[in-house]
DNA sequence: TTCCTTGCAAAACTTTTGCATTAAA
DNA sequence: TTTAATGCAAAAGTTTTGCAAGGAA
């Protein structure tokens, strides 16, 4: 019997994925790309640049932006601009809405199910949909 | 007759507007209130203070960004989190939606009545609504 | 006076860029 | 060997902050 013969193979499942978007798959691409597909989720580029270094990889600021400008032009991430502060790098590429908590500043995925649209405007003349972004924000409720 | 009998007093009606929302009214916030208010538009910090300058006034950056905040945590203006590239001033604070042009960087207003949702998700236990941002991106069409 | 606001410069923060070095095809 | 990617540091762009000076109440 395998040891551990439910776990994928993190570092071949993340080369195909590159490879399918085009991407040459370098080392510094394959732990970004393993540490944002791990799971769905939001990350900052300092976030992926203080855990991968944490985990002992060698990797520098700029290889960190350059990867996750590289990532999201090819449609392996998306970014999102929720806050102004700064990039969010979403590793859910489904589309899909947010939540957005005022008050810790977590994002929270919305499946596309749960919000329907019954009316929309047509796009202005000569122009085209490109996508649609909803941010519902929350703060803490308050008791009546 | 009076002279332009039909143009409102703009100073004045700045004026108002700042006590209105609790905000003392000096020289430099009447200015940004009056460029703002002037219509509803959608500026930057910088588009505010290189237009004052231009227009003679004398304010410094360090004004113009205390004085934007200070409006947007009043609710005298919105800020808008569209472009993660900078932080943009809506004067229209009343419930709308935007277009947002990938190509131009223009912001669009939409009118809530132009889009209806048959469907939103609950806030999550503890939390309440505090508003929805609606951005619809769009690119130039590409001929058939 | 007392408190608030302003201006200036510097600092903080995020992101990009230039360039020499290194790694991949 | 040829091209592309990386690391480092510096630069660029936006926003905030510290502090002295100025203005309003």
């Amino acid at each position: 019997m395998e040891s551990r013969p439910s776990v994928p193979d993190v570092p071949a499942e993340c080369a195909r994925r590159l490879s399918e978007f085009g991407i040459r798959p370098t080392a510094q691409r394959l732990q970004i790309a393993a540490l944002l597909l791990a799971a769905p989720q939001h990350l900052s580029a300092e976030q992926i640049l203080a855990n991968l270094r944490s985990a002992g990889a060698r990797v520098s600021k700029a290889t960190v932006y350059n990867t996750l400008n590289l990532f999201a032009e090819r449609g392996l991430i998306r970014q999102l601009s929720v806050d102004g502060a700064r990039a969010w790098f979403d590793s859910n590429v489904a589309p899909h809405y947010h939540f957005h908590d005022l008050d810790s500043g977590a994002l929270i995925d919305v499946p596309v199910p749960e919000v329907e649209f019954r009316r929309l405007p047509a796009p202005p003349a000569g122009t085209e949909l490109a996508g649609i972004d909803v941010v519902i924000r929350l703060r803490k409720k308050q008791q009546a």
